[in-house]
RNA sequence: GCCCUGGUGGUGUAGAGGAUAUCACGGGGGACUUCGGAUCCCCAAACCCGGGUUCAAAUCCCGGCCAGGGCCCCA
């Protein structure tokens, strides 16, 4: 039993004894250490339905409280009507450095849940290389894959590619005319291909029409599923840029399980049926071509099915999809940029009027240029090669100005990118400023990284001394030390928050307090040196070991790998 | 016009009913003869505006204002 249960508990059995009331209790935490480590505020409930002042209340339940020796808990005060609680450093640290140490990197590791998710992300269209507005979609996914498969679900990772699109028929047709740049990089190559025929075609509209008969021809031969010329053309595009994008995405430190094609929906005839099954549902209207009503849902705007041709459309191929791969697991998360937010609505109400689960739905807002939004079809963007490749540029730089070796700097480099975005919360809009993004001083990584290297070189020169580590703590401890230790603790929390809320933001935070906290201990408690007592020299080694192991764990969450020296 | 997001020191950001609003950069000042200075400490500096709900509002509600996005037989 922890003591958090155990205050919960005590406080429950006080207020039904003496108040004769049940109620829901929330420990917080306190403003400082000097307050003490968990409040309620429970009195200033009571104190309106009892008629007392809330300090008098807080006063009496702390009385009883003591009386009743809570487990864990050395000290209760009220104070201006909360009730503080003060733990036993002692025991708790303990307890706590004895638990990281036996459980090492699955410290904070969920319980198996059984549960199956599937988890969605960056899912970029293959007409270019993945800019950093797709970085964000990457990121964000990725993060929370390795989040909650720690926290105990199972997770499988999806890439779902829409090979269909518009864009795709001027991929293919632009390639016809203007080839392939074969120096490049093959989805910078796609994209170059891409911006030169959408130039062409605004000064040939006339042509447009071709496009249109490549994409008809596209979705004939799939609906036939046969394989001809043309699904060779697509094929061979959107491999070509997928060749790319993967090639990035590896160089992230990100991995999908499996890619999925929107055509093969087409394919096998899923496409057809949804729509069939929708006219079932009598919600269907047919102008021109098929309307899906969904004022049900609170969505005026009509949901358009097909085009009048009879070719099928991204939402319509969007629910086969989402129907296909909610049979196939528990829960299923979409990671997707905020324009997407009407169109996923539709497709849930669609899912709905079908009766099929619904995905969850995480938006993020866009990052954009200081000269405004990005555009693949215009070629302005800032592609996510180009910022990896500057970001460890940088960070060669500042190893060599350290001298340190520089075989780090992609893990400098690739943890400053990575952590840059998973830091902010998935809601806010980004302005992307190269000054920014290459200061190391302004991206906290660095600064977590680093306290992790220096508890491995503190650990390394432990062991050159024969100091070993044991959580003894028979001393009064430091409030540096028990801030350390009250972070550790949180860990898993955080991971609890991060993995239900799905928010990845939340772990990235914290480590960088933990990293904060590691520091003033450091700061202000000598570990090593020979006048510590031996006593201390060992216990504050575990909290140097336990603290590198958690900063390890949390890294490696985000997909930011730590270097023993820097 | 309608819908959805956001608005917190100079800048960027956390906080989503509770006590003195987090952290970083930038500015100013300081610390260190032993464990690694990508360090630590101190100072100045902020909740868009107006109402409301509450013992308690940056946080919830209503109304403004500002910014971004959406409202395609695009994806």
């Amino acid at each position: 039993m922890d003591i958090k249960s155990n205050i919960i508990n005590a406080l429950k059995e006080v207020i039904s004894k003496e108040i004769c009331k049940e109620i829901d209790i929330k420990l917080d935490k306190t403003p400082n250490l000097e307050l003490g480590d968990y409040s309620v505020n429970i009195c200033f409930r009571l104190a309106k339905e009892l008629k007392k002042n809330p300090k008098i209340i807080a006063e009496e339940l702390v009385d009883k409280l003591k009386a009743m020796n809570i487990e864990g808990v050395k000290e209760i005060k009220a104070v201006n009507g909360y009730i503080n609680f003060y733990i036993d450093y002692n025991k708790f640290a303990k307890n706590l450095m004895e638990e990281i140490d036996k459980k090492g990197n699955n410290y904070g590791r969920g319980d198996k849940k059984s549960i199956k998710i599937i988890l969605e992300h960056t899912s970029a269209n293959p007409n270019g290389p993945l800019h950093i507005g797709h970085l964000r979609n990457a990121i964000i996914g990725d993060c929370l894959k390795r989040i909650l498969e720690f926290y105990g679900y199972d997770v499988e990772t999806h890439y779902y590619v829409n090979d269909m699109g518009r864009q795709m028929a001027l991929v293919v047709y632009g390639i016809e005319l203007f080839g392939l740049d074969k120096e490049k990089k093959k989805d910078h190559a796609i994209a170059e291909t891409y911006v030169k025929i959408n130039k062409y075609l605004e000064e040939h509209p006339e042509e447009e029409e071709k496009i249109l008969e490549l994409m008809r021809k596209y979705e004939d031969a799939l609906e036939n599923n046969e394989d001809n010329e043309i699904t060779k053309k697509f094929e061979f595009a959107v491999n070509y840029a997928l060749d790319g994008i993967k090639e990035t995405l590896k160089n992230l430190n990100i991995k999908h399980d499996t890619f999925v094609w929107e055509s093969s929906y087409v394919r096998n005839g899923m496409v057809k049926k949804v729509i069939e099954k929708l006219m079932e549902t009598g919600k269907v209207i047919k102008e021109e071509t098929y309307m899906l009503d969904l004022s049900d849902f609170g969505i005026e705007k009509k949901m358009v099915l097909a085009r009048a041709n009879g070719t099928s459309l991204y939402s319509t191929r969007d629910i086969a999809y989402h129907l296909d791969k909610l049979s196939k697991c528990d829960i299923g998360i979409d990671v997707l940029g905020a324009d997407h937010k009407l169109t996923a609505e539709m497709v849930k109400a669609a899912l709905k009027l079908l009766g099929s689960k619904v995905p969850e739905v995480i938006f993020y807002e866009f990052i954009s240029l200081p000269e405004g939004s990005m555009s693949t079809r215009r070629g302005r963007f800032i592609s996510t090669d180009e910022l990896l490749e500057e970001a460890i540029k940088r960070a060669k730089e500042e190893c060599n100005k350290r001298g340190v070796e520089e075989n780090i700097a992609y893990d400098i480099g690739l943890g400053a990118v990575r952590y840059n975005i998973a830091r902010i919360s998935p809601e806010k809009p980004m302005v992307f400023r190269w000054e920014e993004a290459l200061d190391f001083e302004k991206v906290g990584c660095p600064f977590i990284q680093y306290a992790h290297a220096r508890c491995c070189s503190i650990l390394k020169e432990a062991e050159n001394k024969g100091v070993k580590d044991e959580a003894v703590f028979n001393y009064e401890l430091t409030s540096e030390e028990k801030e350390l230790i009250k972070m550790l603790d949180e860990f898993k929390d955080i991971i609890k928050e991060s993995a239900e809320s799905r928010r990845v933001h939340i772990l990235a935070n914290y480590l960088l307090e933990l990293a904060k906290a590691f520091n003033r201990f450091y700061a202000n408690c000598p570990i090593l040196m020979t006048k510590v007592d031996d006593d201390v020299k060992k216990s504050r080694l575990k909290l140097v070991k336990s603290t590198k192991t958690v900063l390890e764990t949390g890294l490696e969450l985000l997909g930011i790998n730590c270097p023993g020296r820097m």
